[in-house]
DNA sequence: AAGTGGTCTAGACCACAGC
DNA sequence: CTGTGGTCTAGACCACTTT
């Protein structure tokens, strides 16, 4: 290996790009669990026949896009959903003061039924499939501030419905400790909207009052969509903060 | 230097941040324009004294950060704001169709002015200092869908006001070519507000509508605030996008 | 003390751009 | 052809965490 080691494989030309690849691979069927450590850097270069600094190059891509963790003296960590990455990657609403405040939510609704067609589009799933269709509202110092409707294909979560009214605040640890599903990135598309009947009550508003309106998919660590989120927020204590660098 | 090179500052010990941190105030200070070429990574390295690993670690760290584009066979390039980057760091307003248009402006207003002690706040200016501001309205297909004004403090854009409606569509190519200001990073809140008549009549829209309010603060290569954005959107036929990740 | 990731170096070859 | 950045390797030392 020292002496012929280019594009052993034709598929993923670089090297440190193949390393990543079967990681990811393995990450994804989990024979890391979240929080568990990697085996060294110099364990992985033997493992996979290649120079420690390939391996390297390969950790520090997965630490750039936030699959591990890197802990000097200690080792490289499976990113878990631990409440201070939910915070920082997936909470973007904000008090007026500038500061980021964890909303607790009530469960208004938990049931499975089927898939409506823009459902099913954005989950990339059958029109008509089964769906556990999560209604809540989520409160800021306890304000109602947030009505939350979320759609999750049932393949991907069975028995999730079963919780009702009991599921945890933070969805995204439930998904990664009992479904073994890691929400790794999400598009979101934001509009203005004005609130009907159905947002004005649970929120205390007016019916008519601008709202904004939050279409959230998430996707997990192979890039499919997992959940579906609409989310409609006041806006008068809150506003949503986007850092364009 | 190829023996005893560990912190030869005390201030930012590693090398490679170092260098970085030289090569960033270079920038800033007009050394190299945008578009040319920086010195090749060999240059670089006796220049500075340091191995060409390193050069190349902190180049990388500036490609991450958009500060410097490379290109294998050319050379590593100052970063400039074309169409094409304006339009994927700065631009998340998306058709219905999930396409980004480009929208064409109309210059409603561009006066000189006394800063409000918002803007002065926001600008980190002193309250009442010169300022600029200028009203547009942008059009995508022909049709007015965004208002916008614009906070600029006169001081970092000398002249700017004689542009009057003459201003080019895409402002941060003019500050980086006419005023060295290169906008670097951008911070943005969003709220989701009711068109007062002031924002109804140009957008053709009825007053009481939503509109999706952005107010950016857009920062250049040291972090500094230079201009302020008030932008209220249509979004019946837009959204805005946003991807986390 | 032992093991981990972080930094730095030096040298090799490859892929690509431009003359 | 020359020069550029991109990849890969090997080995050194440092800073940190854990035992």
């Amino acid at each position: 290996m020292t002496e012929s080691n280019q594009q052993e494989s034709p598929t993923l030309h670089p090297l440190y790009q193949q390393v990543r690849r079967m990681l990811v691979d393995r990450l994804a069927s989990g024979d890391w669990s979240p929080g568990e450590l990697l085996p060294s850097e110099t364990a992985l270069a033997q493992l996979y026949g290649v120079s420690q600094g390939t391996i390297r190059k390969a950790l520090d891509t997965m630490a750039a896009e936030r699959l591990v963790v890197r802990h000097q003296g200690r080792g490289t960590e499976v990113a878990k959903h631990d409440s201070e990455r939910s915070l920082f990657q997936f909470w973007h609403l904000y008090g007026e003061d500038g500061t980021r405040q964890i909303p607790s939510s009530k469960v208004l609704k938990c049931t499975r039924t089927t898939a409506r067609a823009g459902e099913a589009r954005l989950l990339k799933i059958k029109r008509g499939a089964p769906v556990i269709r999560i209604g809540r509202c989520r409160y800021i110092n306890d304000q109602p501030l947030i009505i939350e409707w979320i759609t999750l294909p049932a393949e991907r979560f069975p028995g999730i419905e079963n919780y009702g009214k009991d599921l945890p605040n933070t969805l995204y640890s439930l998904y990664q400790k009992h479904y073994r599903v890691t929400i790794q990135t999400a598009v979101e598309k934001l509009r203005a909207v004005t609130a009907d009947r159905r947002d004005a009550e649970p929120l205390g508003i007016k019916a008519g009052a601008p709202l904004l309106e939050i279409e959230r998919v998430a996707l997990d660590l192979e890039d499919e969509p997992v959940e579906l989120r609409m989310s409609r927020c006041d806006t008068q204590s809150l506003h949503y903060r986007n850092v364009l660098d």
